[in-house]
DNA sequence: CGACGTGTTGATCTCTCTCAATTAGAGTGG
DNA sequence: CCACTCTAATTGAGAGAGATCAACACGTCG
């Protein structure tokens, strides 16, 4: 149960904080407050809380959410180790979306006011943030794009290649055995904005067509070239770049 | 055909580079390379193109985008005056976004690296350039909530609130008299994911129920209540507070 | 052993899409 | 001033992807 140095998180992983000094680093240590630990399907703050503060996600598997009062819930966006979480919330006071595990999961908690802090004490620390919420944002930009312009199937293929790409990435192996899939049908139903039922029935398709497997809680990618063309992954609509200045 | 001064600039009515001092001012003053003015329907930037750099918007609306290579467009937000543009851009030196205009519009263009030069400038303007990203990704958040688990009457309740109150806030009688809404049945389709026929029926029909009414290119909100709970703008599904910690 | 969570499958139902055609207004050229 | 064109809005009809409803299978757990 010993808490971890700043010097071994995740965050130094994902080339943010990478640049960082060992000054630097000694400074985000002296901002963390303690840890948190959660189990599976718990909730790490609530949509409309104030008091919410910002966290690092060290161990396991989250997502941020929004619900309507009808109880239909969107997922956002899936969150690894190395995420960082409620920036939004530091920032306005009151956090719009909710937070909760997938998995047993360790959040660093920062005190208050550490975004603050954060930006005051290096350019480079702020930037790093922004690169990480510039990161987010591209995110859900493609989960909008996918729930409002893919079908079934290819939002099932985009989804599973950006998870496995994320997931793998994490592992040493770089997923080449399959990625940790902790992810039931139900959260990729919110996350799609589907149901439960066509939910099953489409990767239950894309299973048969042999593109994916997910079994014993892990995935496996057994036809990317697939998966991508089906999802758009490449191409990707982009237009041949022509400068207007 | 003068160029706006920073102490001008819309930027400072929306509360960000609002407890600019003079001094931070005339250092954003000297980043501004120049400003370019689009028309009506025009690209300022591509989606994949490589050399977008930052902007703000300071007349006029805009919307970032995406699309598919079958050519179906998402529109991930609307954007208006003082909106900050391109900061992905200037962070992973490729745009996975477009950009266009709805109508005339002026676009001010900073020079290579500001953003950058941004955050060195001071804590507070990095910080307010968070702020601001952190608005445009409540927004789109919003947006997949919507696209993914509101009906279409829900979508539209939904975005004609928002684009009437950001629309209302820019002009002096805060949209009394009707906002001025210079976008086509097409835009808001592909904001909300929804074929060009429904769009049409479905606003047709909320205009039937007088909950609105859409003019000589202006928006009149006839119902605020009526739609805000279509909307489920109220409630908004939030569940009690429960700190953990 | 029964309760529960998750996955699976079949049978309807319906919301939204696609196809098709018409109207109205703005702009253009003769 | 009038055809001609183009874009945006409109409306009807038929089709379909995905939702909803209803069961059932299977493993875990108290």
């Amino acid at each position: 149960m010993s808490e971890v140095p700043c010097n071994q998180c995740p965050l130094r992983r994902t080339s943010v904080f990478l640049d960082g000094t060992v000054e630097d680093v000694k400074f985000i240590q002296s901002l963390k407050q303690r840890e948190l630990r959660l189990r599976a399907d718990e909730i790490l703050f609530f949509e409309g809380q104030k008091d919410a503060r910002l966290f690092t996600l060290l161990e396991g598997w989250a997502f941020r959410f929004k619900t309507l009062s009808n109880g239909r819930r969107q997922i956002l966006n899936f969150l690894f180790p190395g995420d960082l979480v409620g920036v939004q919330q530091e920032i306005v006071a009151e956090s719009d979306h909710g937070i909760a595990t997938l998995t047993n999961a360790v959040f660093c908690v920062f005190q208050r006011n550490a975004l603050w802090k954060l930006y005051q004490h290096s350019p480079e620390t702020g930037f790093n943030i922004t690169w990480l919420t510039a990161r987010e944002q591209s995110m859900v930009d493609d989960g909008l794009l996918s729930v409002g312009q893919r079908n079934a199937q290819e939002r099932f293929a985009a989804l599973l290649i950006r998870l496995f790409r994320r997931a793998g990435a994490l592992q040493s192996d770089n997923g080449a055995a399959g990625v940790k899939f902790p992810i039931t049908q139900q959260h990729m139903a919110d996350a799609l904005g589907m149901s439960l039922v066509h939910t099953n029935k489409t990767l239950r398709k894309l299973e048969q067509l042999g593109f994916h497997r997910i079994e014993d809680g892990h995935l496996h990618l057994l036809n990317v070239k697939a998966l991508a063309h089906l999802g758009d992954l490449f191409g990707d609509g982009r237009v041949p770049q022509r400068p207007l200045f």
